[in-house]
DNA sequence: TTTGCAATGTTAGCAGCTCTCACATATGTT
DNA sequence: AACATATGTGAGAGCTGCTAACATTGCAAA
């Protein structure tokens, strides 16, 4: 046990510089928002868990909602990947494929309500996101590629693309925000949102695809 | 001018103690947050346009949350409203009046976005909101009456009403979110919601009637 | 190896917010 | 007229986001 041959030197050196701060930031963020909700979510508290003064986040974010946007474009590559694998592990052009995208889309917000509110409540216009902006579209195309794949399936043409993909997004976002805010506690109680997501897609796939043959 | 001929006496009295200051506080609230969003809004700003100082709601309210509790049980009795005369402007069962319903809650979440998100986004479980929680099937009931007169009209039982109106409000909740999110502004741009609303409503009632029939 | 710079962390402190407590003032009831 | 109650104020504790000046470390050129 000499100068060099201290037992723990390989993981912190110092002490000093943190190391990894930017990542133990958005991690215990991302933590804090998911017991506490976003809100009032605490930068202070997030570096007391980070184990670093309060100001030391300002060397790696420009102020607490550029941590938050972070957290969200996280968010979205995430949501895009689950999206992508939930839509391959069906028939290209199913409604079973599109039925499945929007059961994972409706289980991501079950299972990280905070973050979901994040990714798509920042609603701040002056600066569109910068990061998320680049995310959010990459995370819609999944879905209408799906949607285009059944079009020509089915007979139409992929002009129709957002007539269908816009409706099917607005159910699982409207049962995602349900769901996570225990709107139907009041008034449906026992509802089954994989089951939900199906019918209603599958009802409004009928319906869409017949107005188009009649 | 004696002591009784002041000239705005009627109005203000004393000038210590405000008289409506209940209301006052939740007018402020309610402009600051349509403003400012609900996350920043701070009491200590609703107090200065009220021009009183910041102890005085807590006469009046438990704390910041409660007189945000009571600006969302608001805006649910003024939806309510709002959601009957434009069901009642068509006819009984028919499926305009339920798209005229869809179409004035979005209407209402697009001119008050702030209260919307409040309204729905309290997601706070232990105390489930009290009178909200009141409120808020209220409004929807206003939906399910629409939605079994049509399914009796259009010669369903009135026990498929839950499986009709949920998907239903998924829609019309989903389209709300994402039009005061932007969310639409990145994937399609000129979305006309009323349109989307329509054509979502038409195209699920008639695939969720096809099926029933099959 | 040494020296110097850029990156990253700390302490101290300002301004603002929520909320509490003791005190002041108005209202209305007996 | 006097008291009880409702409603307002002022001061202050404890928190927060954020800034500025200073400290420490890692890296790269001399």
């Amino acid at each position: 046990m000499d100068t060099s041959g201290g037992g723990e030197e390989t993981a912190k050196k110092s002490n000093y510089h943190h190391g990894h701060l930017r990542e133990a930031l958005l991690d215990a963020a991302h933590l804090l928002i998911a017991e506490h909700g976003p809100a009032d979510f605490t930068l202070a508290e997030a570096c007391r868990r980070a184990g670093v003064s309060t100001a030391a986040p300002y060397r790696h974010f420009a102020d607490r909602s550029a941590l938050i946007d972070a957290l969200a474009a996280r968010g979205f590559t995430q949501l895009t990947e689950r999206l992508r694998t939930a839509r391959d592990r069906h028939e290209q052009g199913s409604v079973q494929s599109i039925v499945a995208m929007g059961q994972t889309y409706v289980a991501f917000a079950a299972a990280e309500p905070a973050l979901f509110r994040l990714m798509f409540g920042r609603h701040r216009l002056p600066p569109p996101t910068e990061q998320a902006m680049a995310e959010g579209p990459g995370c819609f195309n999944v879905l209408l590629e799906a949607v285009v794949a059944w079009l020509v399936r089915t007979g139409g043409t992929p002009a129709e693309q957002l007539d269908i993909a816009v409706p099917l997004w607005t159910i699982v976002h409207g049962t995602s925000h349900l769901l996570i805010d225990h709107d139907f506690d009041n008034v449906a109680p026992g509802t089954d949102v994989d089951e939900l997501v199906a019918r209603a897609t599958e009802a409004f796939l009928a319906g869409a695809s017949a107005k188009g043959r009649e």
